[in-house]
DNA sequence: CCTCTTTGTAAGGTTTTCCCTGACAATCGT
DNA sequence: ACGATTGTCAGGGAAAACCTTACAAAGAGG
């Protein structure tokens, strides 16, 4: 790599925008071709300079980085984006993650870090702080806990379990045992006895317990 | 910190833990009390030990470390378990995560990158090598396109949003009234001109729009 | 400025679905 | 071999959903 790597900056505060440029203008391989306090400005930037990377605030006036970021994606196909923020929050993280961005780091992250994740997300890697990818884990790992609940619902028989998933799924009587060729007195009945096994009395607790348990998907 | 960290080396090729040891020993805050050359080995020097952090090498004769990982975690409960492997295959790793593996890092890794991540280990974090995140995410992020159902949702009002949410989740008319402090019939009449924006007729194919964009969680 | 559409609110009446109570044969566990 | 569980089905009253209609306020458009 010859040339510096080009970088957007993306932050609705000056400050932190000063601090960053000084940072990369001191390295030998970063030169801040573009700042931007929102995301409009963002957008018109990228779209003129094509940077190798922008650094993105989730949280801008107006145009939020996360509503920015799946336009960017558009107009500067090549640009990789790092997101900068405060937010240490799950869902930020992977909503960003999901709209393309390539990493994500902290804003309370040190000077050192932003500039490896700069530097292994320009290299293609994906970058995310090692704080959240615990969390990112925990989503993706949720098979570990067996709980309690999972072996009630267990306990059911081969029918009961079918006829409340697709309760769950919110299917009628009527549309369960069109499904399974069977009565639709015999599908209730199998509902009552599950429900009554589980310890729920309506759909909507039915309906969190599938959920917290991960027994519906939408297939 | 005052004192080193104690480690076990898990891997079958000596020279390798011979290269390990020394590395580490040359570190102010690495101690190797340790090393084992099977599984059965591992598991042994592990319980007697009781180290702060385990170097596991997924593949070694017998007992191979992706078998050992869960005896480990149970006779050693408060040893971190770093893997160090040639593989870099993902399969390896989800593997390895969930049964309770706190990094992965491949053989291939700088030693400064072992290093890091065996400090970032020890401070309780999550350590995967950037290359490998990748994989993970792409695992966890499969859910990439569906927009033009997420626009239709939000082309609905506030209160459509919401009564729909609530329906998807099974709850009839008259708790949403009653949670929304409206009448059943205004709540019939969300749910009727939310279904019909979203061209939606019953209640199950609502749920399946809903789980498919991630509208309803158990909360 | 005056329509047209959207949104928030609500009711009446009809149709469907739910829920509670039974029922009975087959299988199963011990 | 006998009580418990499972698979199967019904009747009837209560509850919920569905369809249609209504109207005022707010916004959009010409």
């Amino acid at each position: 790599m010859s040339s510096k790597s080009r970088v957007l900056l993306a932050d609705d505060h000056a400050v932190l925008r000063a601090g960053i440029r000084l940072l990369l203008n001191s390295q030998p391989d970063f030169n801040v071709v573009g700042e931007a306090a929102s995301g409009i400005e963002a957008l018109t930037l990228a779209e003129q300079t094509q940077p190798d990377l922008i650094l993105l605030d989730l949280s801008m006036p107006g145009l939020g980085g996360l509503d920015a970021l799946p336009v960017l994606r558009q107009r500067a196909p090549n640009t990789r984006i790092l997101i900068l923020t405060m937010h240490d929050d799950p869902q930020y993280l992977r909503k960003a993650l999901k709209s393309g961005a390539a990493g994500y780091v902290l804003k309370k992250a040190a000077d050192i870090e932003l500039l490896s994740a700069m530097r292994a997300v320009l290299r293609g890697e994906v970058y995310v702080h090692p704080s959240m990818t615990r969390s990112l884990l925990e989503d993706l790992i949720p098979q570990g806990e067996s709980s309690d609940e999972l072996d009630l619902w267990k306990g059911l028989s081969d029918r009961e379990q079918e006829v409340l998933r697709l309760v769950a799924l919110g299917y009628t009587s009527a549309e369960i045992a069109a499904r399974l060729n069977l009565s639709t007195k015999t599908v209730e009945t199998y509902r009552a006895r599950g429900m009554e096994k589980l310890g729920l009395s309506n759909r909507a607790s039915l309906v969190r317990f599938a959920l917290r348990n991960e027994l519906i998907t939408p297939d």
